[in-house]
DNA sequence: TCGGTGCTTATTTTT
DNA sequence: TAAGCACCGA
């Protein structure tokens, strides 16, 4: 071969990843520490798996832990070798929802057969409990949990039944069989299923496993330490038992799914499960500072772990991490939105450089309110999302029944919405005649008529549904998916509905409507069909919404943070309970070891700044708690991190002593910023600034009349408390809104969209 | 059948 | 605090 394109392919890498590159037969372990360029070396394998001709992309197959990285991983082979993106890349859930599309027929279910999300899923549990006159007594939520545990347990209903002691458990064991059972009827499957139902097909039917397993002749397994018992079993049977080509990737002190099911001894069992594996350590960190790392390592060292690993950078030194505490989580919230606007205004980094990370969703609320009413553009990722609000979940209801009318969570999600006159007391009845004939709702309101049960005003207004779900079932195939799917939703009256009630609320569904039509559009112009979208929509992760190039500050949760890195990263709510947390039933937390390496997942995202916060006192279910420092930071050394109390949030105004840099804009906020140290004037905007968190986006777009709007006008030179300084560029004027660009001395220029409420036109300029 | 009121309850983390 | 749910009255 010519050494050419080797060098292509090895460039940059050290000699531990050359070798894993290298390694393409049997079995291989990598064990990779956080940042040690393990999807490098995956990117970089399949790349001279490609390029060697050792086998055709298609029959290249990577697991990934998101859809998003499975997209990224084809891109940069792709980008190596040609052909790259013909690679199959997918979650274990996705890749096997392909397989079990094309088998459907070996497992006796229809093929268009619907993915019941976990919404969908505790819904199907909670009419089953409801049915059993159970409802009340157990959360439809728990139950549901522990069903997903057992199917990926492979703990079959009659064997659990055996078992089953504790109230609980017997109410498990009667839902559990039976929600199998409905989600038969009902033509679905839920998340597990698409595992399980895997794993089933290939033990039974061996042909068909032969089919799939000589198809994908190298497989890659990204994140092992996060895999569980099913996942495993799955990699086991597409592995055979010949020596497999099977790469796995993994590093178990990132292990922060076991609540879900994963096994971290899936990492350490890959070598007695696959003799002859050879195993890779990468140590070798390129993302953060030492100081990060330091501190990263004093984390993990303090947990019991298998396999001893210790990272190390070559960018020695590095800012030291912050530790901060503030007295109330408000003033927490106020401190990181200032730091970063701080930051931002001085051209020093963009928002997109921030990442804000908590250990709850519900911690997300105060950073958003504190970004929001500076006007920081910000991305959430997870917590309530486009794909979980009411109304896009109603209008996907309303899809799925068109493709799969046997969907009755999706029917009675949407059969009151709008109201058709079809009640509590007809579906009752309608529910009763379709469990007497092993029928679905859809089906039993198709025979409404024979219902002697039924009025006449009720079969009739059966009758009328069935008729419109028909009509749309058939114009599907006839129309452009977006037009279909906005009449759907215009016939259907819900659009209507929304209409009528004029609300600030409904205005902002209908804008969420909007958008959703908008993305089936752009998903139907890529040649894409609604079953596709569907999926998508439903196996969609949070960061498969993470935007890289939009400038906006990144707030996560942890554990939605996994794979990915940020120059600077804060870590929040760093207090006894909180992190790790604690539930408040409970006396002791339940898994101390993996609150740790949750908090090391958490460091080792940041490349060159770590701030950790903590404050006194928190708000949590609307009453003020007392909280001290997270024991996480009580362990870390003195000298790992600077100390620091910022009982104050607005502490100075950024200094910007440089002389001006040519251009007027410049100039003018230069002079005017002389002009005021000379007159010595407040800053404008300060009172207002503290009032901040208090309020609301939607209130301050109430306080402030259209009519005031015009106080500000293009041209003018505003002060926006302790950031900095502008002029307006564009005045929205239905909106508080205006943009403002602020310039600085290195001709630095940040778009700003800050509140009217707040800004005030700095007059008799000039 | 449907909408409104007032009470309860919830918070891990997500494919 | 906020959302979701059961109950009740029209």
């Amino acid at each position: 071969m010519n050494v050419q394109f080797r060098k292509d392919i090895f460039a940059g890498l050290n000699e531990v990843q050359k070798e894993a590159v290298l390694c393409t037969e049997g079995p291989v372990l990598v064990l990779a520490g956080a940042g040690s360029g393990k999807t490098r070396v995956l990117t970089h394998r399949i790349a001279h798996i490609v390029q060697r001709k050792l086998a055709r992309p298609r029959q290249v197959l990577a697991v990934t832990f998101t859809n998003k990285a499975a997209g990224e991983l084809k891109e940069r082979v792709a980008a190596i070798t040609a052909g790259g993106d013909e690679v199959a890349a997918g979650t274990f859930h996705s890749t096997m929802l392909r397989v079990l599309r094309r088998e459907a027929k070996a497992l006796v279910y229809p093929q268009d057969f619907s993915v019941f999300d976990n919404d969908d899923s505790v819904r199907l549990v909670k009419q089953i409990l409801d049915d059993a006159n159970e409802a009340g007594k157990f959360r439809p939520k728990l139950v549901h949990a522990v069903i997903s545990r057992l199917k990926n347990d492979f703990v079959a209903p009659e064997q659990y039944a055996k078992h089953a002691k504790s109230p609980l458990d017997r109410a498990v064991a009667h839902v559990y069989p039976e929600y199998n059972r409905r989600l038969k009827i009902l033509a679905a499957m839920d998340f597990d299923d698409l595992i399980v139902q895997a794993t089933r097909l290939f033990r039974e039917h061996p042909s068909v496993l032969a089919t799939w397993s000589s198809r994908w002749r190298y497989l890659h397994v990204d994140e092992l330490q996060d895999t569980n018992f099913a996942q495993f079993e799955l990699l086991r049977l597409l592995a055979g038992s010949q020596r497999p080509n099977l790469f796995a990737v993994g590093d178990d002190d990132q292990s922060i799914y076991g609540w879900r099911g994963a096994r971290v001894e899936n990492v350490f069992q890959f070598q007695e499960a696959f003799p002859e594996t050879k195993v890779f350590r990468l140590e070798q960190n390129y993302r953060s500072t030492q100081a990060i790392l330091d501190l990263a390592n004093a984390v993990i060292e303090q947990s019991d772990r298998r396999e001893r690993k210790r990272l190390w950078t070559a960018r020695g030194g590095g800012q030291l991490p912050e530790v901060i505490g503030l007295a109330t989580d408000q003033d927490e919230a106020r401190e990181v939105a200032d730091r970063i606007g701080r930051a931002v205004m001085s051209g020093r980094r963009a928002f997109s450089d921030f990442a804000i990370m908590y250990r709850t969703n519900a911690q997300s609320r105060l950073f958003e309110e504190a970004l929001r009413s500076r006007r920081f553009p910000y991305q959430l990722l997870g917590g309530v999302g486009f794909y979980s609000r009411k109304e896009t979940r109603d209008a996907l209801a309303y899809f799925k029944l068109c493709l799969n009318p046997r969907d009755d969570i999706s029917l009675r999600r949407i059969i009151s919405e709008p109201p058709r006159g079809i009640g509590a007391t007809t579906l009752e009845r309608l529910k009763s005649f379709a469990d007497e004939h092993e029928l679905s709702l859809f089906e039993a309101m198709e025979r409404a008529c024979e219902l002697r049960a039924l009025n006449a005003r009720a079969a009739n207004a059966c009758a009328k549904f069935v008729d419109q779900v028909n009509a749309w079932r058939t114009a599907l195939a006839n129309e452009p998916l977006e037009k279909w799917a906005a009449s759907v939703l215009e016939e259907s009256g819900y659009i209507a509905r929304l209409r009528d009630e004029k609300s600030f609320e409904s205005q902002g569904r209908l804008d969420n409507l909007d958008s959703l039509i908008d993305s089936l559009a752009e998903h139907a112009a890529a040649g894409r069909s609604l079953t596709e979208y569907l999926e998508q929509a439903a196996l969609a992760t949070d960061q498969d919404k993470y935007d890289p190039h939009a400038d906006s500050v990144r707030l996560m949760t942890i554990h939605a943070a996994k794979g990915l890195e940020f120059p600077a990263v804060f870590i929040t709510g760093l207090e006894g309970r909180t992190f790790p947390l604690q539930r408040p039933d409970e006396s002791e937390v339940r898994d101390p070891d993996e609150e740790r390496r949750l908090f090391y997942v958490a460091v080792t995202r940041a490349h060159d700044e770590l701030a950790l916060t903590y404050s006194g006192r928190r708000r949590v279910w609307g009453q003020l708690q007392e909280r001290s420092a997270s024991t996480f930071l009580r362990e870390l050394p003195e000298d790992a991190a600077e100390w620091r109390s910022a009982r104050s949030a607005f502490t100075s105004s950024p200094g910007t002593d440089e002389p001006a840099a040519a251009g007027s804009a410049s100039e003018r906020i230069r002079r005017l910023q002389r002009r005021r140290a000379a007159e010595d004037l407040p800053m404008l905007g300060q009172a207002g600034a503290e009032e901040d968190a208090e309020r609301s986006a939607s209130q301050e777009i109430r306080d402030v009349p259209p009519d005031d709007v015009p106080a500000v006008r293009n041209g003018d030179l505003v002060l926006h408390h302790t950031y900095g300084q502008g002029i307006v560029l564009d005045v929205s004027p239905f909106r508080d809104t205006v943009r403002v660009l602020v310039e600085f001395d290195g001709g630095v220029q940040k778009r700003l969209v800050q509140s009217v409420a707040r800004l005030q036109p700095v007059k008799d300029f000039e």
